[in-house]
RNA sequence: GCCGGAGUGGCGGAAUUGGCAGACGCGCACGACUCAAAAUCGUGUUCCCUUCGGGAAUGAGGGUUCGAUUCCCUCCUUCGGCACCA
């Protein structure tokens, strides 16, 4: 408050014009002043308004404000003051995502404490965007690295741990042996995987460590009813938790006699597993590998060990796998069956190990060729169905088809009609019957097959038709499931690729998980009196990255909530996502003390009506969220199902290189600069108008131009002496015409979030203002009605000037933010004549003008009556004419 | 590699439901104002042939349709995510 003295500085302006009337650094801030004053921005309960939450994803303190934030901020902005002026009580709040790698990162390179960098990032950035002129609520603001909030990030940790949904598990990380310490993904770097560090190679460790139960959501994270989400999020989500429906079956080690439970979408194909594939890090290897092929397993699994994931996910990569002298039986079918390793099988999908059946799986067919393991095909297919899995040529399959009949190779040729019902008798090749051998086609087209057909080979399934539907609705799979349960020695089962949560982090600056662990009592909650688990302040950085709070001395020693004997802290923190997950709730109440939030804050406010942020969050971030909002649902903290009700992505500023901007690219836009050369209110509109919101764009620079000269010609529109004069009633009448048809175009447009072409009608309907005042239009009641609507829908866009022009100029009541949204009149938009484009044969040759109540008949007789439609037909009858909905007339000869 | 987007003039983009491709703006060119420059204002600006006028064009190729930037198929390029960046 006191720093508010010193503002009657002289302001430097620093833009290549000079505008002696329109200097808006000191008119915006005059008024940033007086909004923060006057508390215009406050968002408090207010039964008899309805409510709007509108979030948007809260920024990590990177130290300045880049373009990236105004454009994520900016629209959203414009949009909340929209809904506001529409009669809505608005909560539009922001925070800072204060824990994180970086600033861990920057300690250990500089031993500052991570503390001290954040809050000196976060104070500036609060300033940079109080210049941008948002209507954030700062009284709101929640810091996730400050006690008062990580006190309840921890107890909603032990509310899960509680309800079940927080367990340990030895889980791989990527580790530098040399740092000793646990590397994120962006640590590791290059192909071969080294430490960015040191350049040591990275290997994957085993720790132990938490883990919440997302999978058990999983099914009820796949229902997004009542949502208004972008469908590509909600698919993007569908396929990240990758549902998939099929059995579980047990194999059995030959030593040891060990259950193997394996899945399988296909239980139709287990009498074709003809191989076991096991994940290198399998826990069972020690036991099953023989010692003749000890040194070649070990050396495999360090192998493995140095890739990532995705490397060794990839489809197209070339497989590789060693024997580990093993087998496995098959309970189908008591083969006994040779077991490999290989680093296509993750441990972290499904349970580590597969059943390979080459004839029927890309993969395993690709691995049995390479190592000369048995195919044996159980699916044979209908002739009709092969051209799709050869993929070749009309005659290459005809020679196929003569081939496989000359090896004697089709078969059932009677007996095709009876398995699959009459079918098509046109005598095209695909059309072809029959049923072909399996292991014959196999060895000639030398690819898996993967499609519908006859169980063979498979005892007591054989004739069994199969389609390509999954689970229970292909009849194959249905019967082999029952078969299996019956048997005992398999069940229906889904798997998700969708993974449990791990949340553990070997690093300090993170919100700690308040666990204790005790020799007798095993793990236990820290009491909730205790919490918040301060983070030590004097900790050691060690430039190896090892985490300060396992070299801490004292820190991690404490007692055991249950025998009050020494106990041993967990040193491990919180993953920042958990952080994330639940900020939208500690906003309702940032600095209450009684719980996470404020019960009265949270009836009114939640759900969050409008959620904003980038797309890169929609799988991770944006499902965590939903995750914890149905957790604390049962643990009934929460109500409804959903935290968010309605999500808009905005795209991607990219630096004018076309490059994703970045430091070290040296591509960065600094809007402060921007701001002190335009003032916020031109960034603002340019901001809006430079690319669409939902897609983003590569900056320019130069185009912030045109948005200058907009904001100063509509400037110069309201403050120049207007002549006035005798405009026409038709002037009069286009003019309100243009301006409701703007303000329609507009509010639609705000609705949508194409925030874009808000600017462009303004620019349109501004262009119009200055020809109906050249027209002598000033000063009439549809010039002021136009001007009081103008600046109604400017001031979203422009804060700071349409406050200055309606307040100082126009003389009305301050302020303009507390106006309500205009209403169109639809009768003044309303056009008289409508001009129709006609069309001779699908190409434009010329126009017709009509009423714009005329109808078709009427648009008809005056198209064809139209002189170059005449020339065109030079006396013919036309074949067709197509009147489309007033739109377009188009003429067929 | 897998999943999801995007591709329209020199540039950013616009185009209700399948109906005039290029709104609005940047840039550029010319003109006015000025001693001059900047700023401002005005005019023009997809490409090709050009007298009228005509032809081509929305990443490439194909399809559906009276009509496709829009729907379908194949391909190319590019961006985002892939679980420890947030």
């Amino acid at each position: 408050m006191s720093e508010s003295k010193k503002t009657k500085e002289p302001i430097e302006i620093e833009a290549p014009w000079q505008d002696k009337s329109y200097q808006p650094q000191a008119m915006e801030k005059k008024w940033q002043e007086k909004w923060e004053a006057d508390k215009l921005y406050r968002s408090v309960i207010n039964e008899r308004k309805p409510k709007h939450y509108a979030l948007t994803m809260l920024p990590y303190p990177s130290g300045d404000l880049h373009i990236g934030h105004w454009f994520s901020m900016i629209p959203p902005d414009t949009r909340a003051r929209y809904m506001r002026m529409k009669g809505y009580n608005v909560l539009f709040p922001m925070g800072f995502d204060a824990f994180g790698l970086p600033a861990e990162n920057a300690a250990i390179r500089e031993g500052l404490h991570p503390m001290k960098r954040t809050f000196e990032n976060i104070n500036r950035m609060r300033t940079q965007m109080k210049t941008m002129g948002t209507m954030f609520d700062w009284e709101r603001e929640a810091i996730s690295a400050t006690p008062e909030y990580y006190k309840w990030t921890e107890w909603f940790f032990i509310k899960l741990y509680n309800m079940g949904l927080a367990y340990r598990k030895m889980s791989p990380v990527d580790w530098c042996p040399n740092c000793n310490t646990t590397l994120a993904r962006e640590q590791v770097w290059g192909e071969d995987r080294h430490c960015e560090r040191c350049g040591t190679p990275v290997i994957k460790k085993n720790l132990d460590q938490w883990f919440f139960k997302t999978t058990k959501y999983a099914d009820e994270l796949l229902n997004f009813h009542g949502l208004d989400w972008p469908e590509r999020v909600k698919t993007l989500q569908t396929n990240w938790i990758d549902r998939s429906e099929g059995a579980s079956v047990i194999f059995k080690t030959e030593v040891g006699n060990h259950d193997v439970e394996i899945f399988t979408t296909r239980p139709d194909t287990l009498w074709g597993a003809t191989f076991m594939v096991f994940s290198p890090e399998h826990p069972l290897l020690e036991e099953i590998t023989t010692p003749g092929n000890k040194a070649a397993v070990e050396e495999y699994k360090a192998q493995a060990a140095r890739q990532s994931d995705i490397q060794r996910g990839a489809v197209d990569k070339d497989k590789t796998g060693v024997f580990t002298g093993g087998y496995a039986i098959n309970p189908v079918n008591n083969e006994r069956i040779p077991i490999w390793i290989a680093d296509y099988v993750l441990m972290s999908y499904g349970t580590g190990a597969i059943m390979a059946v080459p004839a029927h799986d890309e993969r395993d067919f690709e691995f049995a060729r390479k190592y000369e393991l048995p195919v044996r095909g159980v699916i044979q297919p209908l002739a009709d169905n092969v051209s799709k899995y050869i993929g070749e040529t009309e005659k290459n399959l005809r020679q196929l088809f003569d081939a496989a009949e000359e090896g004697g190779a089709i078969l059932f040729f009677d007996e095709a009609d009876d398995l699959f019902g009459k079918r098509d008798q046109s005598e095209n090749v695909d059309a072809k019957k029959g049923i072909i051998d399996i292991n014959w086609l196999l060895e000639n087209v030398n690819k898996a097959y993967i499609g519908p057909g006859v169980m063979v080979n498979s005892a007591p399934f054989n004739g069994t038709k199969v389609n390509t539907e999954k689970g229970r609705k292909n009849p194959g799979i249905a019967a082999v499931i029952d078969w299996l349960e019956e048997k005992g020695i398999g069940r229906e089962s889904v798997n998700y690729r969708y993974r449990d949560w791990l949340i553990s982090r070997q690093r300090y600056w993170g919100a700690p998980i308040p666990m204790i662990h005790c020799d007798v009592h095993g793990w236990n909650p820290v009491p909730e009196d205790q919490l918040p688990v301060l983070l030590p302040e004097d900790v050691e950085w060690r430039p190896t990255g090892e985490s300060p709070l396992k070299l801490h001395p004292t820190w991690k020693n404490t007692t055991c909530p249950v025998c009050g004997e020494p106990a041993i802290r967990e040193t491990d923190t919180m993953d920042t996502f958990m952080c994330s997950s639940w900020y939208h709730l500690r906003y309702l109440s940032p600095h209450y003390d009684k719980g996470p939030f404020d019960e009265a804050e949270y009836n009114y406010w939640m759900p969050v009506d409008t959620y904003t942020g980038g797309i890169e969050h929609a799988t991770m971030h944006l499902l965590y969220t939903r995750f914890f909002h149905k957790a604390l649902r049962d643990a009934g903290i929460t109500e409804g199902n959903e935290p968010m009700l309605q999500l808009r992505n905005q795209g991607m500023v990219l630096g004018e290189d076309n490059e994703k901007m970045s430091k070290s690219r040296g591509n960065v836009i600094a809007p402060d600069v921007l701001v002190k050369r335009y003032g916020a209110d031109t960034v603002r509109a340019y901001i809006m108008f430079f690319a669409r919101w939902e897609m983003g764009a590569p900056w320019d620079s130069q185009g912030i131009e045109g948005s200058a000269r907009w904001i100063r010609r509509t400037w110069h529109l309201f403050t120049d002496q207007n002549q006035t004069g005798s405009a026409s009633d038709e002037t009069k009448k286009n003019l309100r015409r243009k301006v409701h048809q703007t303000l329609r175009k507009v509010t639609r447009d705000f609705e949508n979030f194409e925030f874009n072409t808000i600017i462009s009608s303004l620019m349109e309907l501004m262009n119009e203002m200055y020809k109906a005042r050249e027209a002598g239009a000033a000063g009439g009641k549809e010039w002021k009605e136009a001007q009081d609507i103008y600046l109604r829908m400017l001031a979203p866009v422009a804060p700071h000037i349409s406050e200055e022009l309606w307040t100082n100029y126009l003389r009305k009541p301050y302020s303009v933010h507390q106006q309500d949204w205009p209403k169109v009149d639809e009768e003044a938009a309303q056009e008289d004549s409508i001009e129709i484009p006609v069309q001779v044969n699908g190409k434009v040759r010329g126009r017709v003008v009509v009423p714009a109540e005329a109808g078709e008949d009427e648009i008809k007789a005056a198209a064809l009556a139209s002189e170059p439609v005449q020339k065109f037909l030079e006396g013919k009858e036309p074949r067709k004419v197509i009147v489309a909905n007033k739109r377009l007339v188009n003429i067929v000869v």
